[in-house]
DNA sequence: AGCACGCCGACT
DNA sequence: GTCGGCGTGCTC
């Protein structure tokens, strides 16, 4: 009997089975998808087995398996027709997929040591007469206590061994029980009142038929109710004795959501997110393999829990990017959502209050089903917004905050009212410039300035993490005229402090780096411990206060400026988000957006909370410049330690691609990607655009066998980057 | 990925 | 003469 076996390392030159020996103790006990222990290369080694057969045709002296890992196998038979898949698609080594599916402790590893926690308890071996009985006539209180309590409580924790314990089982009257431990306590903040639908939200709880295989795009705006929605139809698929996916874009962003879904449906649902440490993690994932829960609430890689069963898959905020992984594998939740649903025949629900270009163009075309929300489900407002152009302000002397959103602010502070201001970027001030020599301190390893940050009087590169002390003197010329420039969350803090006296908090990578941190000052936020909150990106999603009455966006145009081709798409939906936290009670809510391109139709029309008019602008761009989701783009990223060697490279990949590709499929460059150095290895890229390229995929898997063996360039392949 | 093998420079 | 630098190639 042999097994062909796929191992832990990720690297691209072993991205293959390897076959071995099952030895006779293991025949009956192996089967595809168990984690096994492997001789390889003169090391044990640990691997997946994707096969098991009877022949073998090849006259290589095979080696045999030493063990299996697990009672029961790790991959079921979908998961390993999703890793076939994706590999397919996404031209990603196949171990990669694997392990990407699985929490640490199951990974193809070794030297993890994360176990399952046994909890014991005592309960009575007697009958109550008998207990009560022996409680008469014991003399030790110890003992009388204890089995008072059990009496009344049925079961007892035990952490540690007392005397009493010990004598008490020593005569029969109690015995242990021992039960799985779950590490991971969703702390709910209170009991869950029933909503009653509006017709709108009725009306898309009963299109969506949950027999088949259909994808549905949920457009509604901001407030809209889209959750009570999803609450709905999870609760229809579970009574249908299904299970449920629920996608959310960064769950520890969210705790808001996680509470809804665990008041609601209780000891049904496990969570599955990056705040959970790697125990925690584990028991969560196990309460799924062995079918203790029907829904699960997660970020991305949530999309691969292994229920079985499922009847939906719920994708909130489809637009995010945070469902595309930035690393390998490259999957797309999105992609694999579709790829599960024809699995089980079940439905795709994705929502949005700003879908994504792609998916609102398909919902077009009919390739998935729109349904929609127009109305605010509490009958709220949709906020007032008014645009401040930053241009006029700045002759003013208003550097930071205009004339309009100081004034509301102090307004909404005599009335005791919540105030949350976006500025996406972290940090001081974005960078330090000599103004006698015009020298701009940058990071040494990457192409890009570095970042003052006042908390650590230190300059930080946002990319490697290099980090020096603040200096005074130009590294140049020696002038000690350095002058700092842009804002940052901490300046604006430093600013707003100065100005108002108000109690404020903020949120950025650098306040919330310690575990648990997020949800802390969401929930100080939340209990009015604050006046203020401000930070980056991470305050506009899926939160929900009902005294905030005034959102500013101290400055639009960063995420304008961004060279993307969907620097304008992310624009809007970020204002639009943000926009969403104003007045989600009945109280009015006020945004104020300051800008310096008040006439940029992304801005605009965010004003105008007018998604379907920005859509149909955004839409006339991306077909003159053939973009998605006109064209479908791939990037072929070619990396190198040698700027020469990464240079005749990526010419030579530009080359061969124009040589092999279809005619009609357009290439870009190579050219230096955008942030060229990083860490000291230089970034060049091809972007690949095409409509249909039958040969796409076979020129691509050539050319990364190719340099698979090249180890002085590193080619990886993005299929429908997020950014470009 | 990780390890052995192999061929050149600077040391006891 | 030998220790050790890392470039190359292979792993069931």
């Amino acid at each position: 009997m042999y097994a062909k076996v796929i191992i832990e390392y990720g690297a691209k030159a072993v991205d293959k089975e390897f076959t071995y020996i099952v030895p006779n103790n293991l025949t009956t006990k192996i089967k595809i998808g168990h984690r096994v222990l492997v001789p390889f290369n003169n090391k044990n080694i640990e691997g997946f087995v994707l096969d098991i057969n009877n022949k073998y045709n090849d006259n290589y002296e095979l080696k045999e398996i030493i063990n299996v890992c697990d009672e029961k196998p790790i991959l079921n038979k979908e998961m390993l027709y999703l890793g076939n898949e994706i590999q397919k698609a996404i031209l990603c080594s196949k171990i990669s997929i694997y392990q990407a599916m699985l929490p640490k402790a199951l990974k193809a590893k070794q030297n993890i040591n994360i176990g399952i926690k046994t909890n014991r308890y005592i309960k009575l071996n007697v009958s109550y007469a008998e207990a009560n009985k022996y409680i008469e006539e014991c003399r030790y209180p110890e003992q009388v206590k204890l089995l008072e309590k059990l009496i009344t409580d049925e079961r007892v924790l035990i952490t540690s061994l007392t005397s009493s314990v010990n004598t008490l089982i020593k005569k029969g009257i109690i015995k242990f029980e021992y039960e799985e431990a779950n590490r991971y306590i969703s702390h709910t903040t209170g009991k869950y009142h029933k909503v009653r639908l509006n017709e709108e939200q009725e009306n898309v709880v009963n299109s969506v038929s949950l027999d088949d295989d259909m994808t549905y795009l949920l457009y509604g705006v901001t407030g809209s109710g889209k959750t009570e929605v999803y609450m709905e139809l999870i609760d229809k698929v579970i009574k249908r004795g299904k299970t449920a996916i629920m996608l959310v874009p960064e769950i520890s962003l969210t705790p808001q959501i996680v509470d809804r879904f665990v008041t609601r449906f209780g000891e049904d649902v496990a969570i599955l997110h990056s705040g959970l440490s790697d125990v925690e993690r584990y028991d969560e994932y196990r309460k799924i393999m062995n079918g203790k829960v029907k829904i699960v609430v997660g970020a991305r890689s949530a999309i691969f829990a292994p229920l079985d069963n499922l009847g939906i898959i719920v994708i909130d905020e489809e637009h995010s990017s945070t469902y595309k992984q930035d690393n390998n594998p490259r999957y797309h939740a999105r992609d694999v959502a579709v790829l599960r649903s024809k699995y089980h025949k079940c439905p795709v629900l994705l929502g949005s209050a700003t879908p994504s270009l792609e998916s609102f163009a398909r919902a077009k075309k009919g390739v998935y089903k729109l349904l929609t929300l127009t109305a605010r489900a509490g009958g709220g407002k949709l906020p007032e917004v008014s645009i401040i152009d930053m241009k006029k302000e700045v002759k003013k002397g208003n550097f930071i905050l205009s004339y309009e959103l100081s004034k509301k602010i102090s307004e909404k502070l005599s009335k005791n009212e919540q105030i949350i201001l976006l500025l996406n970027r972290r940090g001081y001030s974005s960078m330090l410039t000599c103004r006698d020599c015009g020298n701009v301190l940058k990071c040494p390893n990457c192409d890009i300035s570095l970042t003052y940050h006042k908390t650590s009087n230190t300059n930080r590169c946002h990319y490697c993490n290099y980090s020096i002390k603040n200096v005074h003197k130009c590294p140049v010329c020696g002038s000690d005229n350095m002058k700092d420039y842009g804002l940052g969350t901490e300046k604006l803090e430093e600013e707003l402090n100065k100005r108002f006296k108000a109690r404020i908090i903020r949120m950025d990578m650098d306040t919330t780096s310690r575990k648990g941190m997020h949800e802390k000052i969401i929930e100080d936020f939340g209990n009015h411990k604050y006046d203020i909150l401000l930070g980056t990106q991470m305050i506009a999603k899926g939160l929900d206060f009902p005294l905030v009455t005034l959102v500013g966006v101290i400055n639009a145009d960063s995420s304008l400026n961004i060279p993307d081709f969907r620097s304008a798409e992310n624009t809007f939906s970020l204002l639009n988000q943000v926009s969403g936290r104003a007045g989600r009670s009945d109280l009015l809510g006020e945004v104020i957006i300051q800008t310096y391109n008040p006439e940029h139709y992304s801005i605009a029309l965010a004003k105008e909370h007018n998604y379907l008019k920005f859509y149909d602008e955004e839409m006339k761009i991306r077909k003159v410049l053939n973009y998605p989701p006109f064209y479908y783009l791939t990037l072929v990223n070619i990396t190198s330690k040698d700027y020469e060697i990464g240079f005749s490279e990526a010419n030579k990949i530009g080359s061969y691609l124009r040589k092999y590709l279809s005619s009609d499929t357009v290439i870009l460059g190579p050219s230096m990607a955008n942030v060229f150095k990083v860490n000291n290895i230089y970034h060049y890229q091809c972007i690949i655009k095409y409509k249909y390229d039958d040969k796409l995929n076979k020129v691509l898997t050539k050319l990364d066998e190719i340099y698979k063996v090249n180890n002085k360039v590193d080619v990886s392949i993005d299929v429908n980057p997020i950014r470009v």
